[in-house]
DNA sequence: AACAGATGCGACAGCCATGTATCATTTACG
DNA sequence: CGTAAATGATACATGGCTGTCGCATCTGTT
């Protein structure tokens, strides 16, 4: 994970409880973060039972912090996707998989989804093996017939897009009560709905 | 429009001159902030040919000028929703037809339009009229049966969440190319097929 | 023309976040 | 146990933005 050089310019491995640490600090950075995004390392450093001086010790600056967060979001976005690969010969299947897990990155890593949505321009933050992992899903829908989307970006905003707005819905919104209340549910019709309609022409 | 009390707690009205300035500190605010949420009073006055302390006596603090933007949008919103009344008979005429104005508002306020989307929580920004009026054009739809969902915030929020990104899609994208390499055909297809697909139950 | 209003310029104080450094103390690890 | 590493506490320098003055100088208005 970061057992190496997280903010140190030598080779040498930090201690374990040095490593432990910069964990709690990630963990500490999402909630903080997600909360209120230009929150100062000093509150970050506190939520974590730290002082803002080892903040700084294991990141080297505020923008490293952010990478490194981004960077975790990466590795379980790509766990997840692994895991939806298993049934990719039943698309809608897999979608609804990847999207079960993506909904808990979202609870989890509130702050470093939006933070790599936001990346200037429409590349989003996310690494190119992550997109190339969402594109490879939506391609086998649009195998199966499921949706008629061309575009890989086009589909993964509407995806992450809807996503975000589906998150942020109250419990009792009647739109997600029909679904029987499940989120994913939800997400997945839409989406389906959203990319599907496309190319029927009037 | 802004002819009384910009920032004057006095209850004369302003010179000519000064008024025609604070529509420029508004246009300027719009195009700098646009590309740099945090950017400085004086980046602003500078791009709208002013000192800062100009900019300071037209708007006593940074968020009452955030606040005339706001204001500003949702005048342009009331407008155009008034437009789109015209034709509510026809839902997804009237529907086209906001879109379209709507899409310009999304190129000239941009800043002012992601403004209102990130107030915090699920009310957006937008004034109450505002939030009304988009309603009735989707209850109009719904009776209609060109879709299906219920809830108004729900559909509101889908729909400014596409045309977000329908806003920044490039433009040879192969699905706004397929739907004539129209944003707004697009944002209404998709946002039909959105919520219109919900209580599809497999 | 005369006056009130508006602006530019410069200066000042206050605030807060960042980043660095030092030193004493505690803790992990061989 | 002894050493090296990690941390807390504190201080310092820096820089940026905000908000407020005062004053000289134009400019609209009547």
């Amino acid at each position: 994970m970061y057992h190496l050089r997280v903010a140190e310019t030598t080779g040498r491995r930090l201690r374990a409880d040095a490593e432990h640490n910069t964990a709690l600090i990630l963990v500490a950075a999402e909630k903080v973060l997600a909360d209120d995004p230009s929150a100062s390392l000093e509150r970050i450093g506190e939520a974590a039972g730290l002082t803002r001086a080892t903040v700084h010790r294991r990141f080297s600056s505020r923008s490293a912090l952010l990478e490194a967060l981004t960077e975790q979001l990466n590795q379980r976005y790509l766990t997840a996707l692994e895991q939806a690969r298993a049934d990719l010969g039943r698309p809608l299947v897999a979608f609804r998989r990847l999207t079960d897990v993506v909904f808990e990155l979202k609870a989890s890593h509130r702050f470093a989804m939006e933070l790599s949505d936001e990346q200037h321009g429409c590349q989003s933050g996310l690494s190119p093996e992550v997109a190339a992992g969402l594109e490879q899903v939506f391609a086998c829908m649009r195998e199966a017939g499921e949706i008629t989307a061309t575009g890989a970006d086009w589909c993964r905003h509407v995806y992450l897009a809807v996503l975000h707005q589906v998150h942020q819905l109250p419990e009792d919104a009647p739109d997600l009560v029909a679904c029987g209340s499940s989120r994913a549910d939800l997400v997945v019709r839409t989406v389906v709905g959203a990319l599907g309609g496309v190319p029927r022409r009037p």
